[in-house]
RNA sequence: GUGGGCGUAGCUCAGCAGGUAGAGCUCCUGGUUGUGGUCCAGGCGGUCGCCGGUUCGAAUCCGGUCGCUCACCCCA
């Protein structure tokens, strides 16, 4: 435990066990993803800097206090990617993809990078994977995105997991919106817990999920977001939901929910999973309407989400069980050890998965690391050029002709 | 950035009215003159996070520091 050298502060090896686990939920999306015809896109780990702070907004906690940012050697402000959504809009813009069919339907999946101070669930370096359908403001579009998410999460099996819905509005009625809340709660912050009065002008949302009497009550008459949009918005909203009832979608409207970037236009969603400790939510995303025209492209609606496959891992609690081999070639005596090293390479040709001792055990040994990996069976080679294939599960072994090992390994059951 | 808990073998931990380090698991070898999974024996493996202080003597006490972890905040 004294090694000198650990993974940074927030960061993690990934080991064979936790990678299986973590395999599996990668192609569960891919798949998802590609039936539903939401092409893989990749981004750079890092972009210029302003990309953020004009994509996620700079009042954000994310640009304010999270991002790791360092001068490259020509003195330009380069950014540690915190988020997706951005990069792909720059790209978006960039390869002039609103010539292509609208909307355009992307997934991408890799590591993302905030410096926040780590616990459960919540890493500096961090995995997401998620998925954005650029160029289309129809609610059918939303709904689509969150049945992907609910789809992937159903088919991985995550236990205990809830959708919450939320509409912001445009940036306007939404600006509008937050003055009027927080007028209310400073007429009424006498009432108020200290927490939620100290955070009034910073996070007024917040007091709708305060536990005490006095912020409860005094919330129970605060205006909601909801009740406050505009007629478009509003048509936008109850759109989504009875889509989302159609397709059998539970959810819950919060009016208190809270998303971390700036870009967040109309539809909000979240879902969250009990029990992942503090962090609960274990996937989010919404429309952003304006980021595209933002950072400098047209005019171009747009929704997407993101998922912690951390917090996925989490909440499935796996561990990746143990890998299994189809056979381990082994030797009784060593000079067969050439001939093992090329049987197991035929086996391997074929598609089978196939190994031989590489740290010259004796044949006990052998047989033991073999039931260490999880082998199925065993070839034992004889020193006279015979062979035996042994049932690992069994015990129970039979000769056979490694001239047709291939028919042999497939054929019988032994 | 703030607070709580914790840092002893690869892993999980015991040891702590201060006397100089242990168990289980893992791994390797043997018991089994060819054959694993149970059992038995042996072996490998530790600057007791680091630095300093008290002491004849510290893993055990004190101070500092670093790290991990949980929570606040915030979020995937």
């Amino acid at each position: 435990m004294a090694s000198k050298y650990q993974a940074p502060r927030g960061t993690f090896d990934i080991l064979p066990a936790q990678a299986r686990a973590r395999a599996r939920i990668e192609r569960a999306a891919a798949a998802i993803f590609a039936r539903a015809g939401y092409e893989p896109i990749a981004t750079p780990a890092f972009e210029d800097t302003e990309l953020f702070e004009r994509g996620v907004g700079r009042s954000t906690d994310i640009v304010r206090k999270e991002m790791f940012t360092f001068e490259d050697k020509g003195g330009r402000s380069i950014t540690l990617r915190p988020e997706g959504t951005a990069p792909i809009c720059r790209a978006y813009i960039e390869h002039g993809m609103h010539k292509l069919a609208q909307p355009v339907k992307l997934s991408y999946l890799g590591p993302f990078f905030r410096h926040e101070r780590p616990q459960a669930g919540r890493h500096r370096q961090f995995h997401q994977l998620g998925a954005e359908a650029i160029g289309t403001d129809s609610p059918l579009a939303d709904v689509e995105a969150i049945m992907l998410l609910a789809d992937l999460l159903a088919e991985l099996g995550t236990p205990g997991v809830e959708l919450r819905l939320g509409s912001l509005g445009s940036l306007d009625s939404r600006r509008a919106y937050l003055e009027e809340l927080k007028a209310h709660l400073h007429a009424h912050e006498g009432e108020l817990s200290r927490d939620v009065r100290e955070r009034i002008d910073l996070n007024p949302l917040r007091a709708f999920d305060a536990d005490d009497e006095g912020t409860q009550a005094v919330m129970a008459a605060a205006p909601t977001i909801v009740e406050r949009l505009d007629g478009e918005d509003a048509e936008h909203f109850a759109e989504v939901r009875a889509l989302l009832e159609a397709a059998g979608i539970e959810h819950t409207i919060d009016p208190a929910l809270v998303r971390g970037l700036d870009y967040y236009t109309r539809t909000i969603f979240s879902f969250v999973c009990e029990g992942l400790g503090a962090q609960s939510e274990i996937g989010g995303g919404g429309r952003y309407d304006g980021l595209i025209e933002q950072l400098g492209g047209p005019p171009t609606p747009a929704v997407g989400w993101a998922a912690g496959i951390e917090r996925i891992l989490l909440a499935l609690g796996e561990d990746g069980g143990a890998p299994g081999r189809d056979v381990f070639v082994v030797v009784a005596e060593d000079g067969q050890r050439q001939r093992a090293l090329t049987l197991a390479g035929e086996l391997r040709h074929a598609g089978l998965s196939a190994e031989v001792d590489l740290a010259g055990r004796s044949l006990k040994g052998q047989l033991k690391h073999a039931d260490r990996l999880g082998a199925r069976r065993a070839l034992i080679l004889e020193a006279d050029g015979s062979a035996q294939l042994r049932d690992m599960g069994t015990g129970r072994q039979r000769p056979v002709d490694t001239a047709r090992l291939i028919d042999e390994v497939a054929g019988g059951g032994s």
